[in-house]
DNA sequence: GCCGTTTTCGGCCCGACTGTTTTCAGTCG
């Protein structure tokens, strides 16, 4: 029995998502090990069902214990069922069965980039990798050459292995936020761009898709000559080592373990590999299936229709989908979420865009509220001015509330009436054209619910927003409770940055979120898009479950800086990705429709 | 093992790169 196993099940019935999806990738992997063609099919079930329980916006235990787990796409019956016998006893003995025939470290040295199941079973076996630091084991023994000497292995082999392994365990486990992945692949653009052979280029991926983070840098070339390309885009000057080099693909690694993949291709196949390389992976193969019907099969080339025999090929992608009877479908939506349905019926959703906002939601200004949180350090003449720049025509001042340390009732509503005040002056000061700013607060969510400012402060406001900004870590139904309670205040009106994520440093908070958007539905609150790439708050997976349910979002830049309001831009990405139309965003309103909003 | 706009049975994306191979297996995206 191996020591991951035992981790995972043997003493575990709560078991968490990543745990899970990697107890079924596990499982794909001693199916890959004992008889991968006769187990073909388990093989990507398996896989499938563990990318569909990572993306989950809830524990699969939960969902179990609801009865809906084979209502996720991806898990059927039978890996229900085995979940269910873990989530019942700790144990499934079918997975007992399958992961106790091999050694533990087989399922870690797969997590080394270039091993996979058969290569991992072969170094446990012959070279009795140690099941303690299997990894570094590995590293030892492939130093001491032993790895070449294995049949089918050579120095080649050896010497990859030993560096893949080094890299490994310096990498950050971690993905870029968003906007330094452009950052980055701008630079890498220019230098690729010297080439006069170039004629378009772009970045692809999930960077083109607007994910929140990426993971490694694609990018996409069509030029007259891709071997020229591909060989000058190897010889990029901040590249710590050229990991391939192809006619078609080539791959380098930047410093920081970041790695860069470019695809070069002839102009007339430009939109093929636009689309190919945009992915996600998991569009690519919801439109493979669903062409294969048709008898064409699609590729970066193109099209290929398999009565005939012919290959036609796109310049650009609207031809590209046309050809297969679909609308041409934004790279946001492209996450196999039943975008390719909707683009067959022509009913994929108009998307937000940010020149439809008309306001920012949270700013917080430079005015001293006494709070023992962070203050802003603009002033409300530079926002409002600003604002002016963006077209907007509203903006909320939402300084985190005055501490209830130090502070009276009857203090926090000087503070607030004093600000209310220096609102109006600032107001009466500048031309009537000029946005107007309503006066907000970001009000903390205290551990039982309540909120640190009493009734009559609250009356001094327009409205105001509410947030977690401490007890992280309550269950997911007390969290639940608290929210709610917090949310109930008539002056209350968004929940912001919801679930308190903060990007590769803390996790969300768990709550049940069909009960928070039917609250919100119920209540006429509004729950934020948080724009603060480190936040992106709600999340994109809970963005289109809002959407779909008809709960009615928000979205602020929490700029703490007038610099912080052009962050908008990130916001509109997550709006996007979860299908997100204008009416969906309170801000698209003009400033007498979002007037009568507040009213409602 | 999963799934369904023709299917509850009969399908299941597609190609690139590398190393060690004389024709391919393994891995990756």
């Amino acid at each position: 029995m191996g020591i991951l196993y035992n981790m995972l099940v043997k003493s575990n019935k709560n078991l968490t998502n990543p745990e899970i999806a990697e107890l079924l990738r596990s499982v794909a992997a001693a199916y890959q090990i004992s008889d991968p063609n006769g187990n073909r099919f388990q093989i990507i079930a398996y896989s499938k069902a563990a990318d569909a329980i990572e993306h989950l916006s809830s524990e699969a235990k939960d969902i179990w214990e609801e009865g809906k787990l084979t209502d996720v796409s991806g898990i059927g019956g039978s890996i229900a069922g085995h979940l269910g016998d873990i989530f019942k006893t700790g144990h499934s003995k079918h997975f007992d069965q399958l992961l106790g025939e091999l050694p533990s470290s087989v399922f870690e040295l797969i997590k080394v980039p270039g091993i996979g199941p058969k290569t991992a079973f072969r170094f446990a076996h012959e070279l009795h990798i140690s099941n303690r630091k299997p990894i570094e084991d590995l590293k030892k023994k492939a130093e001491g050459g032993m790895v070449s000497k294995m049949e089918g292995m050579g120095d080649k082999s050896e010497d990859e292995i030993i560096q893949n392994i080094k890299e490994y365990l310096q990498k950050p486990q971690e993905r870029m936020l968003l906007p330094r992945a452009l950052e980055l692949a701008n630079e890498v653009i220019g230098w690729i761009k010297k080439d006069d052979s170039v004629k378009q280029i772009e970045q692809l991926g999930s960077a083109r898709r607007r994910a929140s983070t990426v993971g490694d840098i694609d990018i996409g070339v069509a030029t007259t000559n891709p071997k020229k390309v591909l060989e000058h885009f190897t010889k990029y000057p901040n590249a710590t080592r050229v990991i391939e080099k192809g006619d078609v693909t080539s791959s380098i690694l930047l410093p920081g373990n970041i790695q860069v993949d470019l695809l070069a291709i002839k102009p007339d196949a430009w939109g093929s590999t636009l689309q190919h390389f945009t992915g996600s992976k998991h569009h690519n193969i919801a439109l493979r299936e669903f062409s294969l019907k048709k008898n064409l099969s699609l590729s970066e080339k193109g099209i290929k229709n398999l009565k005939t025999g012919t290959m036609h090929k796109y310049a650009t992608e609207e031809e590209f989908y046309k050809a297969l009877g679909l609308e041409w479908i934004p790279p946001e939506l492209r996450e196999d979420m039943g975008e390719i349905k909707a683009a067959r019926e022509g009913k994929l959703p108009k998307v937000v865009q940010l020149e439809e906002i008309k306001g920012d939601l949270q700013i917080h200004s430079d005015f001293d509220i006494e709070t023992s949180h962070d203050v802003g350090a603009s002033s409300m003449e530079d926002i409002i001015s600003k604002a002016g720049e963006l077209n907007y025509e509203y903006v909320a001042l939402t300084e985190h509330n005055p501490s209830q340390k130090g502070h009276s009732e009857k203090d926090i509503i000087d503070i607030l009436k004093h600000k209310k005040d220096k609102i109006e002056q600032v107001m009466s000061s500048v031309k009537s054209s000029m946005p107007k700013l309503f006066n907000g607060l970001e009000v903390d969510i205290l551990p039982d619910g309540k909120l640190p400012v009493s009734d009559n402060a609250l009356e001094l406001l327009d409205f105001c927003l509410v947030s977690i900004h401490s007890s992280f870590t309550q269950s997911r139904k007390a969290q639940t409770e608290r929210v709610l309670r917090g949310l109930d205040h008539p002056k209350v009106k968004i929940f912001a940055h919801p679930t308190g994520r903060r990007i590769n440093h803390r996790e969300g908070v768990e709550l049940d979120w069909p009960r928070i958007f039917e609250f919100a539905l119920k209540n006429n609150k509004w729950i934020e898009i948080n724009a603060d790439p480190m936040r992106l708050d709600l999340p994109d997976f809970l963005v289109k479950e809002a959407v779909d349910k008809g709960v009615l979002l928000s979205m602020g830049t929490d700029a703490h800086h007038v610099d912080g309001m052009d962050n908008m831009e990130w916001a509109i990405d997550v709006a996007q990705r979860g299908w997100a139309e204008s009416q969906n965003i309170v801000n698209t309103r003009s400033l007498k429709e979002f007037e009568k909003l507040l009213q409602l």
